[in-house]
DNA sequence: CGTCGATTTGAGTTAGCTCAAAAGAGGTGG
DNA sequence: CCACCTCTTTTGAGCTAACTCAAATCGACG
């Protein structure tokens, strides 16, 4: 399952993530100009990124698989703070140390950029610029969506809302028809769900046997959920029915 | 102590945030286009600027007093998600219906631009697409660290969290002298601030009252509250005691 | 002085945590 | 192909931090 660098296409027009990514707005010129300053990097499941702290002398996109933002404080406890799809921004022009840790929650691939010249090019091309601050307005939407979810939800509402959004962002992806019927891939195990969720690794396991249980899930081996009803689904996790706000 | 609209200077070089907020790096033609698309309003604690869902035809710049936004779910259960103080910037660029609702939490003053021209302005002006870029960058951080606090922390560490943060702010006003011993004006109902972190207001005042026996905080009124030995605080909030981290 | 909202304090309940053990699910090597 | 080992997940039992409901106190203002 692992992605291999060689299998991963270095033009930029034939790029998975090319019109989402922080490049979706740029014309060929200037993708040619960030193609110079470009590089990937891959990583196995498991494998840390960056550490909180370290000196970071990129930015970078997630080509393809699943990695995480993650705080801890110095007794241990964790709190995930991102969840990087594909197409999602890694670290942040004009700083130059991490502030969270970044993990490879599956096998990643990331496109990256080296830092310097990459905020030259921020201040020097207003498609990037802009589609930066796009996508960081949306993170912040979805930081914002999570404080609920980690405030005021009850552990089996926060494993439905984390559902629905890794099936709603899956959605995006394959993007038109709303089914009914779901079947997303899981790529978080419970610990990290339970990272994700403010929640013990027991209680995520406890709450996703109950909603099994009561028919909102179906558990295709480990990685594989089945959502029979998403509509139940969004129920459950205490969100309006209409499923989530328009841009 | 309510600021009338007429002691609102309206020349932005003598603007109160002149320095800070998303007009920060603004030359003199620049606040010039901005003047023309701006008005100020004003609002009494307690009064709802702008109401989830509702079309907002402005972004705006809180020039004094604090405001918040909040969600609410279907059941009345409400979590803060944004504590905005002056010079925090309000509004989406390219979004025109609200996505949360903003409470003035005291009496408030904002600096009001029509969305569209602003949205120009944004796109013909890195000086203030490059600060409102920073802005939201900063936001995001606030925002995961406070996942952090509401995921992991407990009820005393998320008031000693909330305590910390409103000194770091204020410092960072006043800045320099970094003392030991701070007084700060709690500009939160004991409710807001269980809107904030994720509790009942019972749980609030039990743990201020603990605080308070501990001698971590003295009450000085219920507005005022006097923080003698500002580690002491940081140390109760679970951060490392080196106060935060470095841009 | 009385009223109304905000805050504090009390008493009992409970959702989610902790600690502990059992059951799966892959891998690896004989 | 099976036995073994390790890592993840599930399940159980008891505990506790924070919640709920209720009442008392405080403070500002007319």
């Amino acid at each position: 399952m692992t992605v291999s660098l060689a299998s991963i296409n270095q033009d930029c027009v034939d790029c998975p993530i090319r019109h989402r990514a922080v490049c979706a707005r740029c014309d060929s010129e200037e993708l040619e100009r960030l193609e110079e300053i470009k590089y990937y990097r891959s990583f196995e499941a498991g494998q840390t990124v960056v550490w909180s702290g370290d000196k970071m002398d990129f930015v970078a996109s997630v080509v393809s698989g699943v990695a995480s933002l993650t705080q801890t404080m110095e007794d241990g406890r964790r709190q995930m703070v991102g969840l990087l799809l594909p197409s999602d921004f890694v670290g942040r022009p004009g700083r130059d140390h991490a502030h969270y840790d970044v993990v490879a929650t599956t096998d990643l691939v990331m496109c990256c950029f080296r830092k310097r010249p990459f905020e030259r090019l921020v201040d020097e091309t207003p498609h990037i610029a802009g589609r930066l601050l796009q996508m960081t307005l949306d993170e912040l939407d979805a930081a914002r969506e999570w404080m609920l979810v980690l405030g005021r939800k009850t552990a089996r509402e926060k494993i439905a809302s984390l559902l629905a959004i890794i099936v709603r962002r899956d959605a995006s992806l394959h993007f038109g028809e709303a089914k009914s019927e779901v079947t997303i891939d899981l790529p978080l195990t419970r610990e990290a769900m339970s990272d994700y969720l403010g929640l013990t690794l027991e209680t995520v396991s406890r709450q996703m046997s109950a909603l099994k249980r009561d028919g909102v899930i179906v558990l295709d081996g480990k990685r594989k959920v089945v959502v029979p009803d998403v509509d139940r689904l969004m129920e459950e996790a205490g969100d309006d029915s209409d499923g989530g706000v328009l841009s």
